[in-house]
DNA sequence: GACGGAATGTACGAAACGGTTCAAACATGC
DNA sequence: GCATGTTTGAACCGTTTCGTACATTCCGTC
């Protein structure tokens, strides 16, 4: 074949000796099959569609990694790891606990908005009652920070005597997902039904207003109790 | 056709045979792919697997429906008549505006939780951009009360100087239907994730409490303002 | 410069699956 | 009771689809 495919192997030789590429092929094979698994879920999808948006073949999705079951799972933690390293971003340190708070909302909100794949990833998984996540240890761990981050907030604000002291972390981020994720998973139907009026630019920025409000005004105590 | 004298067949004999029952027979299919479809969605049902939870045989199917998508066009429009009409039962006349926005909270919350087929089918749909709800017309027009509902009582509400002015009747209704839907949609992962305590009958009554304290504490005026 | 294991391409098999054929059984109008 | 169109069951058909067998290429090492 020709020489310049050849130096594909660009990445810094760190301990074995990198021959042809098979970590860019799994990258490769992964990125091809999430997006499709995220399209049609995990019966819907076809191998032979993921193969042919893969710069390699079919024997190698087998080859790598076993059969179509594990291919999804894979694709599922890159998922979840892909998203949860990017919450990682968020810096919420220093800030005042309510303005902390609502810019995690924002953030969240807008967070899941950028990632469909991810939300459709988790609509999938959903239908199979998550079976495939069980398996995943490294997901469960994945995600406790997010609880850990708003535990702190609360903690600050009830010290500070603005927040109330009854709010549980995880009910919270069970709110905020709702929000976050509904706003994502629930589109198609939503403005099929109801029109698109919340889901360009004006009105998301609104729906996430909103979503900040509301979360601010569950957590916040009363000015006339304070 | 006539409507009225064709509904003899099935009737008196309870126990016997009924031999010909063309609307017991196509409610009987609608029920087990209902079953089947929000089970394993569109692609992962299997006709075979349908029949066999039917009365009747897989030729039937295809005689009253036509073909998969026909028969999953008639589940999807089924289950959005079943759980709309189900939502006809509240009555919310008379009551003050906190408390029927409250109760409507409360009663959608729980709602959602009865019909968790109703909810596999809204994300199996949304998987396939609701491609197939789109041409059901019936589903657009079904939706429409619960947003006129919602202006009610804003609207009732903001008369009596306790509801904010500014709240968009469809942007509430998006908020509500988030948390409620989220509830059942994403409860296999969630649980997974961070354990069930969110889901048993004490957490789901902290749950649906928090959705309507949220809902209230968003579209309230301030005591200090009023 | 041949060896051996890892990586890849090709082509195919077996089963599953959606959908159809054919004819028999049936209710009902005449 | 008979003719007629409707309703049903069982076997069947052509494709699709997952997965694999086998041949081949690549590359570090001896």
């Amino acid at each position: 074949m020709d020489g310049a495919s050849r130096q594909a192997p660009q990445r810094a030789r760190e301990d074995g000796p990198a021959r042809r590429d098979p970590e860019g092929v799994r990258r490769d094979i992964l990125a091809a099959a999430g997006a499709v698994f995220a399209e049609k879920g995990l019966s819907g999808a076809r191998i032979d569609e993921i193969a042919a948006r893969t710069r390699t073949s079919k024997r190698m999705i087998y080859y790598y990694f076993g059969d179509k079951e594990g291919l999804y799972r894979a694709c599922l933690e890159a998922a979840y790891e892909q998203v949860r390293r990017g919450e990682e971003e968020l810096d919420l340190a220093g800030l005042p606990p309510e303005t902390a708070l609502a810019r995690l909302v924002a953030f969240t909100f807008d967070h899941h908005r950028r990632h469909p794949d991810f939300i459709r990833m988790v609509m999938v998984e959903n239908i199979h009652d998550a079976r495939h996540l069980r398996g995943a240890a490294s997901a469960r761990s994945l995600n406790r920070p997010a609880i850990d981050r708003l535990r702190d907030i609360l903690e600050r604000g009830r010290r500070a005597g603005v927040f109330r002291p009854d709010i549980d972390p995880l009910e919270l981020h069970w709110l905020i997902s709702a929000l976050a994720v509904f706003n994502v998973s629930n589109r198609a139907t939503f403005s099929t039904l109801f029109g698109d009026a919340l889901f360009d630019e004006a009105g998301q920025a609104r729906l996430r207003e909103r979503a900040v409000e509301m979360v601010l005004a569950l957590v916040r105590i009363p000015q006339e109790h304070r």
